[in-house]
DNA sequence: TTCCGACAGTGGGGTCGCAAT
DNA sequence: ATTGCGACCCCACTATCGGAA
């Protein structure tokens, strides 16, 4: 197949705005496509590459050969090129690695550049992800698409799972087991403002479940976890080999020997497990998340940091123990077998209520730790990989401050035209401000023409293009999780996930809160 | 007919490792 | 030694579609 063919698909799922419609397009892709180069199709019109990266970027991609006219290059050989690129930039060379990205565009037409240019930035911008793909696949193969998301959970790679539909149908998708030494895709948490409100999510999710089953569906229980700043680990082991993936299936075993044994020390050899690994101080309170991000970053000299910033581990879930794959089972079931298999000190502190004051009062115990906040659970909920919302619901503090907006940038794509990205500062006493970070986060369509408009009416001084700078005079009130170090920003502290909650137009800007108090509040 | 769950998009700060400067 | 780049940790929020209620 020729990548033009891929790249007309595209742009037609771009056009379509019906989910449905893009279904349609990438399905009828599929019906024609080799079994051979499923897989790449797959991939590219789900916004990723079979190698996963291949080390070009943005930068690289600035500076591309000029195109020819005839659309000739096929699937295969571009995913032959993007190979031997990968293979290229694992060793060194830049100079080989530009050559070959060179001859790369070289081959195609300016619509296929634009194409693989979006594809390699990770800028597809479609409207059509893995969701959307799962539901093509399903269509193109005939299996429904319960079964393609499942296969999805089990192999943690769709363009894999999608071949293996088109080609096999729905015994192939149905041949995907857990394999130990194999990721699979982690479960995620949806997430709610307060404790209350989580409890409450979590009922509304059991009482789709409860039809089956239920005593606990009727009874409101729920289990409260700890939730941990640190990073999501999944770990298997298959007699004396273990292997440690993140969230995004990348193995990391080599970066965290203390997990590695950790695992070597339980009595089964058969397992896989979910949770969190975090650098603790000598008096268990946790680091700063830059310090356990650091350190497991790290791969180089691991031995020497491990004595200086040892890592703890915490397990939540058990996927596979006992000699059987646990993930179908019930919540509660699950945890059975993980304290089975795991010593209490291992195991993430938790709590099982219905109450909401005991919940509540568990809450502001894990804060006043130090910790990030709650997962709350349903008792009865599957395993399901991937999808946020129904199972798991996350609980945070949250912390708010009245800054100035001294600068925007313009938005992309459905935010072209609109001034989005806020720079925001803090009041210094000493006069003038002291900038914190960027938000583009909590703003609606209407807020976003509101301050476009107002913007321009007060934009002063430089503009490079991209942002606006602005006379100080709007004051915004910002969410934000907590104040981390920054090596980025003049005052050494910048907010972490900084969103807009409301304009404070009944607050001048001597009113808005000072470096001061945004300095007490870091870690 | 209305409601709501799932998805995609729009970007944020920090860190590491490596190659080029 | 420093800088730029790519990759990947952590992530919040809104708009939209389409099936569920």
């Amino acid at each position: 197949m020729l990548l033009i063919d891929v790249v007309r698909v595209s742009e037609a799922v771009t056009r379509t705005s019906a989910r449905l419609g893009k279904v349609g397009h990438l399905a009828e892709l599929l019906g024609r496509v080799g079994p051979d180069e499923a897989e790449i199709a797959i991939a590219y019109l789900s916004g990723e590459l079979p190698q996963r990266q291949v080390g070009v970027g943005w930068r690289t991609l600035q500076d591309i050969p000029p195109p020819r006219l005839a659309a000739t290059a096929t699937l295969a050989q571009v995913d032959g090129l993007l190979s031997r690129i990968k293979a290229v930039s694992g060793q060194g060379s830049q100079a080989a690695r530009k050559g070959l990205v060179t001859e790369l565009f070289a081959g195609l037409t300016s619509q296929e550049q634009a194409f693989l240019t979006r594809l390699l930035s990770g800028e597809l911008r479609q409207g059509a992800l893995d969701g959307v793909m799962i539901e093509a696949v399903a269509k193109a193969s005939g299996a429904p698409s319960a079964d393609v998301r499942r296969a999805l959970t089990l192999r943690g790679w769709l363009p894999a799972v999608g071949a293996a539909a088109l080609s096999g149908g729905i015994d192939a998708l149905r041949a995907f087991r857990l394999e130990v030494g194999r990721p699979v895709a982690p479960m995620l948490a949806g997430s709610a403002a307060n404790v209350a409100a989580a409890l409450e999510k979590a009922a509304q999710a059991r009482s789709h479940a409860a039809a089956q089953q239920s005593e606990d569906g009727a009874s409101g229980v729920v289990a409260l976890e700890w939730k941990l700043d640190g990073i999501r680990v999944q770990a298997h082991r298959s007699g004396e080999d273990v292997r440690v993936f993140t969230r995004t299936l990348d193995d990391i075993t080599n970066q965290v020997p203390e997990l590695v044994e950790a695992v070597l020390g339980l009595s089964e050899s058969d397992l896989v497990l979910d949770g969190e690994v975090i650098a603790l101080q000598p008096d268990g309170r946790p680091y700063p998340f830059q310090v356990t991000a650091s350190r497991v970053a790290s791969k180089l000299d691991v031995a020497r940091l491990r004595e200086r910033t040892p890592l703890s581990v915490f397990f939540f879930d058990a996927l596979r123990a006992g000699g059987e794959d646990l993930l179908d089972l019930p919540y509660s079931a699950r945890q059975e077998a993980l304290a089975r298999t795991v010593p209490p000190g291992l195991l993430t502190p938790r709590l099982v209520t219905g109450d909401v004051a005991k919940a509540e009062a568990f809450f502001a115990e894990v804060v006043r730790a130090g910790h990030e906040g709650l997962v709350v659970k349903t008792l009865t909920s599957p395993y399901a990989a991937g999808r946020r919302g129904a199972g798991w619901i996350k609980v945070k503090p949250r912390h708010t401050l009245d800054l100035v907006v001294l600068a925007a940038e313009w938005g992309h794509g459905r935010r072209e035209g609109k001034l989005s990205n806020l720079h925001l500062g803090a009041r210094d006493p000493e006069g003038g401000f002291v900038m914190l970070g960027k938000t583009f986060k909590g703003l609606t369509d209407e807020l976003l023409a509101w301050q476009t408009e107002r913007f321009l009416e007060i934009a002063d001084g430089p503009t490079d293009g991209w942002t606006v700078t602005l006379r100080p005079e709007l004051v915004v009130e910002i969410a934000f999780d907590g104040v981390q170090r920054s090596p980025r920003y003049p005052g050494g502290m910048a907010l972490r996930f900084a969103r807009v909650i409301r304009y404070r137009p009944d607050k001048r800007v001597d009113e808005a809160d000072t470096v001061d108090t945004v300095r007490s509040l870091m870690v």
